[in-house]
DNA sequence: CAGTGAGCGAGCTTCCGCTTGACTT
């Protein structure tokens, strides 16, 4: 039941409401509350409200999987909004009609205090007033089935996840590791491309291009059969299939083909048509943006959610596009009248097919939350919106817009043409085709893909004559399939129905965060981590990593949605197997006393310890670097030098360390030798990412923060830098330019400033009796440094810092044990 | 920007899927 507001009053409520209508995104609030006027008050939940818990697994295991659900952190603020808005008043739920957004609904009519069963569930299938007037007219109670199939699919990927995922660091030493039923599929599907295209043997093939005369016109033609066999160019040898695998058979096949006579065995014309694609869904949009436009998916993401909540246009500020995290290419009837209008207009009344097109949705019969990708209105052109917008938003606006244009345009129609000439004897064919576009329908808002047309045939009567004026044989090699790009990625994710719209660009960056992909321009490289990673989950977990796992645990989603299976059953049918394989994983084992090893986490990160704890204290450490030898003699001792790893990143060192203490700064050289020593200047990056160049040697000061340039100062003869002209940065030459440096570091100043910092003693911190109850969590030197600073006492710089991380820490545990105590 | 190096440690980190905002070491 609700809690009583003492502020229940005071609620930033919108006059008489008498109705709540929760939805998930706060646009889409906005515009229904115009629909609905004043008796409603429409408020967003901002996506799902409460979740396990993230901290721990949140399943028991035993109890049917029992979740423990807890308020997203993030969504208390909102929460308490809804619980202040819902004072007296009924409550509609009108999250997506989905499986996620009945299962948001259904927590938030409980957060809430408000029973499922009663009728308060109600469904917008189209944003418009009289379809929104309509469905508030006729609330449901929340389908428990949709719900527990939620539940099914959270609890099976939280059992997956944090079970796998500390395993994973167990095994390879590694902080922060990860797996999922997502994650790692695609992950497997980029190191598996990988390993095909190591794998992949190019093959030498050759072709044979003859130049004909016919009816006194020459062309060029392709020799494509040989006594009935086709030409087989591909990679492998296929049955009753010709392969020319080396230059001898190409130019003994040539010398015969030389002496024979030809003639037009076939003229073909025809016409082919060519469809335009749907308009765009969350993934075909992330890929044509990709690779129409170069543009990461989580950039277009980023574009498209700015174009989605509103630009500042003369009218007012204004969502130039339809929400942009969906699977359903579904387009409302007012968007599709707008459009044919905007095609007759624009392209002319011949470019708009005497129907509608309609689309259907790879999964029939779904009701989709979301319509498809499109302009909110196809009048505003992508020229008429420019100047507001910023580059990138114009050009992915602009391909937003053509592409729902030209999805509802006639087809393309192209005129294809074919000719075929053979010997006397009937056992060399060539043909020659070639492709005109006739009609360019469609393909006048999107665009031409690629080379659609080819050079056309010219006309030819069949059965005339024809000569063969010179044949060349032409070099061809196989190729390996391309590697994975966001765009080919995130298809193949869909088509294996892996992930969502939402989710596709955050997996990406997971992948690349955890350090298991690179990015090579717009391609995807594994790491050798993930492949090892994914090596091990494929010999250890193969049933999770299967390509059909998603597809199998959809399935059975399905039936609980249909109530023809109980979620727990499902959750266990997929659980068990997976335990299996958990069994079957070999333990690490203490080497102190044999008990099994296990991911621990102090408050200086995670290691591996003994469960044997406290009797047993055998601790490890993740990630031991092991230092490389760079191939260079220390110049002090002659040991060899290694590449290390430090608090501020890598740096050369002497093996003979701590006897010899010779370091160095690693980086990209640049190729300019340091003016004040002559060593190699590096560009190296500020933890900002910001480049700065820097002499490798750490005796020498030479730094600059502006890149240097080949050309010299006449003055001095100090390398110039990249700044207007060129500007001189050597401190005594006369043409320097004083802003250039950072300042130096002389004696005096620096006393200044430590005197200049005295005044502002430290002070006790304004909530410090509420931390104090926490002061035994820190350690001896950093409570010290705590109490010194709230009593006043004058602290060096070093005391200073410790004391205002230790502060941050109490601030930290005082949050944290408020949540504990908020449950009970 | 500057400097750097082991080992401690016993509760952080991880999943997928919805959605947008944001002060501190």
């Amino acid at each position: 039941m609700p809690k009583k507001s003492t502020r229940g009053t005071s609620a930033p409520a919108k006059g008489g409401a008498a109705t709540l209508v929760v939805v998930e995104s706060p646009a889409k609030a906005k515009s229904i509350q115009k629909m609905l006027g004043p008796a409603y008050e429409v408020r967003a939940s901002r996506g799902h409200v409460a979740d396990l818990p993230e901290r721990e697994l949140g399943v028991d295991v035993a109890r049917d999987f029992a979740p423990t659900y807890e308020v997203k952190k993030d969504k208390k603020p909102v929460v308490e909004e809804l619980k202040r808005a819902v004072q007296g008043k009924r409550l509609l739920i009108a999250t997506d009609p989905d499986r996620e957004g009945e299962a948001i609904g259904w927590h938030v009519a409980r957060l809430l205090g408000r029973n499922p069963e009663e009728p308060i569930r109600v469904e917008f299938h189209e944003i418009t007033p009289k379809v929104v007037r309509q469905a508030v007219e006729k609330p449901r109670p929340i389908d428990q089935n949709l719900v527990d199939a939620q539940q099914a699919r959270r609890v099976l990927d939280r059992l997956l996840g944090y079970n796998l995922s500390p395993l994973l660091s167990l095994e390879f030493r590694k902080r922060a590791l990860s797996a999922g039923r997502v994650q790692s599929v695609a992950l497997r599907l980029v190191v598996e491309r990988e390993e095909e295209i190591e794998a992949f043997k190019r093959e030498e093939y050759w072709l044979l291009r003859g130049l004909f005369q016919a009816a006194e016109k020459t062309f060029p033609a392709l020799l494509y059969e040989v006594d009935g066999k086709r030409l087989w160019a591909g990679q492998g040898e296929k049955e009753g299939k010709l392969h020319l695998k080396t230059e001898a058979e190409a130019k003994a096949l040539a010398a015969e083909a030389l002496k024979g006579a030809y003639r037009v065995a076939q003229v073909e014309v025809r016409e082919r048509r060519k469809s335009p694609p749907p308009p765009f869904t969350t993934s075909t949009l992330q890929q044509a943006a990709s690779s129409r436009l170069g543009y990461t998916a989580s950039r277009t993401m980023r574009i498209a959610q700015r174009l989605y909540e509103g630009v500042d246009l003369p009218e007012g500020t204004v969502g130039l596009i339809t929400y942009m995290r969906t699977d359903s290419v579904r387009v409302s009837p007012e968007a599709l009248a707008l459009a044919r209008e905007v095609i007759a207009e624009r392209f002319g009344p011949s470019f708009l097919p005497e129907t509608p097109r309609v689309y259907k949705n790879r999964k029939e019969g779904v009701q989709d939350a979301h319509e498809a990708i499109r302009p909110t209105d196809p009048r505003r052109t992508p020229e008429s919106v420019r100047k507001y917008l910023s580059e990138e938003e114009y050009r992915l606006y602009d391909l937003i817009w053509r592409r729902f244009l030209a999805s509802q345009m006639k087809d393309a129609l192209y005129e294809q043409t074919a000719v075929v000439l053979e010997d006397e004897k009937g056992r060399l064919r060539f043909r020659a085709s070639g492709s005109i576009l006739k009609f360019e329908g469609y393909l006048k808002a999107w665009g031409k893909e690629e080379e659609e047309e080819e050079p056309p045939v010219p006309a030819v009567p069949e059965g005339a004559e024809a000569k063969l004026l010179q044949i060349t044989p032409e070099q061809r090699f196989t190729e390996p399939p391309p590697r994975y790009t966001d765009a080919s990625l995130v298809k193949t994710m869909e088509e294996l129905g892996i992930g969502r719209p939402s989710t596709y660009a955050p997996t990406l960056e997971t992948l690349e965060k955890r350090g298991y992909v690179e990015r090579r321009g717009r391609t995807l490289l594994p790491t050798p981590l993930g492949r090892e990673v994914t090596r091990y989950l494929k010999e250890r977990f193969p049933q999770v990593v299967a390509y059909e796992f998603t597809a199998r645990m959809e399935d059975r989603l399905d039936q609980v949605e249909e109530g023809k299976a109980p979620w727990p059953q499902v959750v266990w049918e997929f659980y068990e197997p997976f335990l299996g394989e958990l069994a079957q994983v070999p333990k690490k084992t203490c080497p102190k006393c044999g008990r099994p090893l296990e991911l621990k986490v102090s408050r200086y990160g995670q290691f591996l310890g003994c469960t044997g704890y406290p009797e047993c204290t055998y601790t490890e450490p993740l990630e031991k670097k092991e230092a490389e030898p760079i191939g260079e003699a220390c110049p002090k001792c002659g040991k060899p030098l290694l590449r290390k790893e430090g608090r501020y990143g890598s740096f050369i060192a002497c093996s003979g360390y701590p006897a010899c203490d010779y370091t160095r700064d690693d980086g990209r050289p640049t190729g300019h030798t340091c003016p004040k020593c002559g060593g190699r200047v590096l560009e190296k990056r500020s933890k900002r990412g910001k480049p700065y160049y820097k002499c490798e040697e750490n005796a020498c000061d030479f730094l600059s923060f502006y890149p240097l340039l080949d050309t010299t100062c006449p003055s001095c003869g100090w390398p110039l830098v990249k700044k207007g002209e060129g500007a001189c940065i050597n401190p005594n030459c006369p043409a320097h330019d004083p802003k250039l440096l950072p300042a130096p570091k002389a004696q005096g100043p620096k006393k200044a400033k430590k005197s200049a910092k005295a005044p502002s003693a430290p002070k006790p911190p304004a909530d410090w009796e509420a931390l104090k109850a926490f002061l035994p969590s820190l350690l001896p030197e950093e409570r010290q440094a705590v109490e010194a600073l709230t009593q006043g006492k004058a602290l060096a710089e070093a005391e200073v810092k410790l004391a205002r991380r230790a502060l941050f820490k109490l601030r930290m545990q005082k949050g944290r044990a408020k949540k504990e105590v908020a449950p009970a």
